[in-house]
DNA sequence: CGGCGAGATGTTTACGTCAACATGGACGGC
DNA sequence: GCCGTCCATGTTGACGTAAACATCTCGCCG
């Protein structure tokens, strides 16, 4: 590697607080002082600091703030598949707590959800710059075997099985499900078809399980279940299929994207919607009041969700108390024009 | 504030280069020397060094390195409405290229694009935390005013107006929409008519000028604009005025939402899509292939744009170089079956 | 067999900030 | 008028790292 001189490539420094002290004529803790707004600091003398830094554009490095205090007022965010819908819902309303408590927040994709590629984002993006971390995963070989998380660094996992030891946040699933189920059984439907999500997904695994749940405790016969992969198509083959089959009456996917590719397949063999087929979905998506027809559909609040990991972690960084209780955040059923009572 | 003990809320600090060092037999230079790869380090020196580090578990502390190196190795991204479709995907291909250059990226959300939140974003999440930064930013009242930028931080713009002076990477809007337009042209349409974004979006006047000039270019009658936000509801709401127009026989919604709506609003108005009515969106997103009926859409990259601009400001942050050529990330027609001649 | 260079390793120091302690002046009570 | 107090401000040092420089040990060549 060729030497530079230092005009080159290197950053040339921001001013410090020292050039600020010269240039007021105070010491370099009076700057100190008054960049964090202590008050023993004369208002003659703070207001000639303050002009100093305006004229020179002091900022303060937070590196250094970082070594001296030995915090970084930052929390890391491990996440994968991040433009899924949901994911970054939650990401924009973790993002927006973190910094509403004046914290900054270091992204950690991953490409895929293995053990290493998440222990390699722990590492890789030295982990000692973050004061927490939360972990946005959606499905994942995780579970199995433990993935070990460097010492005691506070973690909040959501969407997670409960094999970890970290406080979990995450909506209820089975809870939603079941709504959906009932739903659907309430308009008068016999059973209730399912487009479950992948199985590694520990939320399509929760809402397929309550799905069946369900329909047992009202003695309902079990249908097989179709398994897509969260996207429109699979809910399209998916769809295809069930279209087949005059039988089916009322079917409920576990998102709206699957929706969607069912509601399509639908169309497609004829069948209509609700007049014939009731279809109901998951995550009420913004397009999913605009699906033909407008989609009936379980609404989970990523909101909530993002907001509840954060409070957790930022507790568990201040007190340093351990893993506190799951989190566990409602769902609403949205009723729009997707469903009806079966063909008589 | 009470005083704690050290144990209490301060973080209990993690092992340092001076605690391997002990425990290796070393000095701490050669530990960083082993940390950091270097080759003058004997193999038997090197070995027992790497074992006392995993021994008590040492992680090198980034805050250290930055304030000694004077680089953070880590970038901002500025970004508003991140749950959008567009902007969450630029944001995954600009986050999934700044880890692969060894960067990591720190998200700074704007809850609205106005200039106080944009440089209050540089200010509050200490700007000196970064090498350079990224704005994504959907519509910008920003242009009204010149925003000030801290001082010689690099800077990357994306889907911006060309009022700035940092390199701006974007897709080439308007060559969309001329594809779009002359599209339906060619089926046979007499005209085009056009749902636009909001007028404060850079991006949405770009689509709406270029539909326009293409008109006219082809001599063709330019109808009024009807103007949306972006979201399927506003899509809808222009949908259903412009299918009380028997005339209406082309429509170019400036993005695949609107179209969403906008198709919704002529199934509900009995106008049959493609045979009456031909609708062309914009963006191609993943649902877009299995609306009813699937859409003809206008395909942008963002993964293109994500990784133009990282690349163009990690070569900023390395060369110092100002403002580089802007970068036009072309745009690909995707038809589908929302499209066909007029009838007859 | 003395000297010299190369490579391994140690020592010093500075990066920017802020807690802890030190200093120095003003003011009030007796 | 002397002493104790309080408040503004200054000085010192340490956080963990790594560049620059210093030292020390070989081995090789003349």
């Amino acid at each position: 590697m060729p030497r530079h001189t230092a005009t080159t490539s290197a950053r040339r420094r921001g001013p410090s607080m020292a050039d600020v002290a010269k240039e007021a004529g105070v010491s370099g803790q009076t700057v100190s002082r008054v960049a964090n707004g202590k008050t023993n600091v004369d208002d003659a003398t703070r207001e000639r600091v303050l002009a100093a830094m305006r004229r020179i554009g002091y900022r303060p490095n937070s590196a250094a703030r970082a070594l001296r205090n030995g915090q970084f007022r930052s929390i890391g965010v491990i996440i994968s598949a991040l433009p899924t819908f949901g994911n970054s819902r939650t990401l924009d309303a973790i993002a927006a707590a973190v910094v509403a408590e004046g914290f900054s927040i270091i992204l950690m994709p991953v490409t895929r959800p293995t053990q290493g590629e998440v222990t390699g984002a722990f590492s890789k993006l030295n982990e000692q710059a973050v004061d927490g971390v939360i972990i946005l995963i959606e499905q994942h070989q995780l579970d199995q075997s433990e993935i070990e998380l460097p010492q005691g660094l506070p973690v909040v996992v959501i969407d997670s099985s409960a094999r970890y030891d970290y406080p979990i946040v995450d909506t209820d699933q089975a809870d939603g499900a079941a709504r959906a189920t009932r739903h659907l059984l309430s308009l008068g439907h016999e059973t209730v078809w399912h487009i479950a999500g992948p199985p590694q997904s520990y939320s399509a695994e929760r809402r397929r399980r309550s799905w069946q749940s369900t329909l047992e405790q009202e003695g309902r016969e079990v249908p097989p279940v179709s398994v897509g992969d969260w996207s429109p198509e699979s809910g399209y083959q998916a769809g295809l299929r069930l279209a087949a089959d005059p039988t089916v009456t009322a079917i409920f996917a576990a998102n709206d994207q699957m929706a969607l590719g069912l509601l399509r397949a639908l169309h497609e063999s004829g069948r209509r919607v609700p007049e014939e087929v009731s279809v109901v979905g998951f995550d009420d998506m913004d397009e999913s009041a605009h699906f033909w027809p407008p989609l009936t559909t379980i609404r989970q609040s990523f909101e909530a969700v993002g907001r509840h990991a954060v409070s957790a972690l930022l507790k568990e960084i201040e007190t340093g108390a351990e893993a506190g209780e799951p989190v566990s955040v409602p769902t609403e059923l949205v009723v729009r024009s997707s469903t009806a009572p079966p063909p008589s």
